[in-house]
RNA sequence: GGAGAGGUGGCCGAGAGGCUGAAGGCAACCGCCUGCUAAGCGGUUGUAGGGGUAAAACUCUACCGAGGGUUCGAAUCCCUCCCUCUCCGCCA
């Protein structure tokens, strides 16, 4: 959500915002409502400012026997007119904030211009990819051959996108589970097991709603959502609160699955374990203040790149044009790594900026000192990884002539000692 | 799922139609006093929104779990919902 005084105080600045993430917004029509808001809220003020004044006079009145029959009239009908314009009032305000929860957040201005993905710069890259010496096979061919990876089974048991690993796989997807989840306990964050369901006010937070429903899983029943990534239930944490200025920042981590519909993307990226609609990630989030948040971005980028760097694993980081933003994001980094089987890099980790966006819809505060007001605080998170992607490419990266695939030195003490994956 | 109890400020806790933004206590902050520490004395301390201002000051409105209703007037009466606790049932 954005402040609506800044609506109210600079339209322009807005209305650039978000035609930069090439959005739209009738802001005309949002300040006429803001500003018939504001004419009722003074109207039925004064009202209420002289039904108090007159309500004591009454009681006054009644003690010393006067007759207070006329004023007791005249209340009659200002409270009824109150009754009016609240209603309408009521209406108004549910009007603006049902559009508020749908207007995305500003890109900040550091954020490329660009209306594709092709206009992500490229910030950082992690090295020269190493060139494997033979014909390299995608990761769903070295998968079935070792036998860790059960597309089929996946698909018979729930559809087309979801997967079964099987042995060796299910271990080591629990073996970089765990190892994520240490590397980011030793960068300060606190580990979280969550809730996978949760409702639609934590969607609202977060952002995923009013605008995404269609991309995740609903429990109609209990009217409870899928989580579509630990962000929201560890974001929405402090939901509602007022937090210790000298706690920040915040930091909280968290392994859950995710569950997404991906409508509407069928046809794209659908072989192997790219794209699925189930899938695990650690996820890192920090709760931090408006002067610091940009820092923790880059610290946060970094938290999550070490996993690769442990993993031995060649990435780039993108910078997302403000096309290419998500709807809370103010700023993103996406995090890729190469995956010679496919040929194609793709996203492991986003980093993302939420500045007061979220803070606003969940109501997350923080406070200076004694005495000082509540301030936003600005949010964000990253994946720290998601872990089908990753398996992918170490199966593909670390894949020898001879079938077997090498376990990352920093994955074998997960894995018991064990050093290749192997039939 | 059934039966009961309850949800009031940072915390505890009174209030049972008007004099209550809310007693009393605790805590925190500021000052005084005490040659340390503790105690003591005085004062201050909620949130949101509107108006106002260069910014303040100031001012109005709302808020006693949430939403409706009754009433000139609701923390207080009525209805609905949510949450917590206790007991019973069911279940990993």
């Amino acid at each position: 959500m954005l402040d609506r005084k800044l609506i109210r105080k600079d339209p322009e600045r807005v209305r650039a915002g978000i035609a930069a993430k090439g959005a739209r917004f009738d802001l005309d029509g949002f300040l006429l409502l803001d500003e018939r808001m504001r004419d009722l809220l003074q109207e039925t003020e004064a009202l209420k400012h002289r039904r108090n004044t007159v309500s004591q006079d009454i009681s006054r009145l009644k003690k010393e026997g006067g007759d207070v029959s006329a004023l007791l009239a005249e209340m009659k009908q200002t409270s009824a007119r109150i009754k009016e314009i609240d209603a309408e009032l009521k209406e108004t305000e549910e009007r603006m904030q049902q559009i508020e929860l749908t207007v995305p957040n500003l890109p900040h201005r550091t954020v490329p211009p660009g209306t594709c993905a092709k206009d992500n710069p490229v910030v950082r890259e992690s090295g020269p990819i190493p060139e494997l010496p033979f014909q390299p096979l995608p990761h769903w061919e070295i998968g079935e051959t070792l036998g860790v990876l059960d597309l089929d089974a996946g698909a018979m048991l729930s559809g087309r996108g979801f997967v079964v690993l099987r042995g060796d796989g299910a271990r080591l997807s629990r073996a970089l589970s765990a190892l994520m989840l240490d590397i980011h306990r030793d960068q300060g964050y606190l580990e979280y097991a969550v809730p996978y369901l949760v409702g639609r006010e934590a969607m609202v937070g977060t952002g995923q709603l009013p605008k995404m429903e269609e991309d995740m899983y609903l429990c109609e029943k209990d009217d409870l959502f899928l989580i579509p990534t630990a962000e929201v239930p560890l974001t929405n944490l402090y939901r509602g609160a007022i937090l210790d200025g000298d706690l920040l920042p915040i930091r909280a981590t968290a392994l859950t699955p995710c569950f997404r519909r991906e409508a509407g993307s069928y046809g794209q990226d659908t072989r192997g374990m790219i794209r699925v609609h189930q899938f695990d990630k650690v996820e890192m989030v920090r709760w931090t203040t408006p002067e610091t948040s940009y820092d923790d971005l880059e610290v946060l980028l970094g938290d999550a790149c070490a996993v690769l760097d442990a993993l031995e694993l060649p990435y780039r980081v993108i910078e997302l044009c403000g096309a290419d933003l998500s709807f809370s994001a103010a700023k993103c980094y996406d995090i890729e790594t190469w995956s010679p089987g496919v040929g194609r890099w793709l996203e492991v980790s986003s980093c993302s900026n939420f500045e007061d966006f979220q803070a606003r819809r969940g109501g997350i505060r923080f406070r200076r000192g004694a005495g000082a007001r509540p301030e936003f605080v600005h949010t964000l998170n990253g994946s720290g990884l998601a872990l089908p992607r990753v398996i992918a490419t170490i199966l593909e990266m670390n894949q020898t002539p001879t079938g077997k695939v090498r376990i990352p030195k920093a994955l074998v003490p997960y894995l018991g000692g064990q050093e290749y994956l192997e039939a």
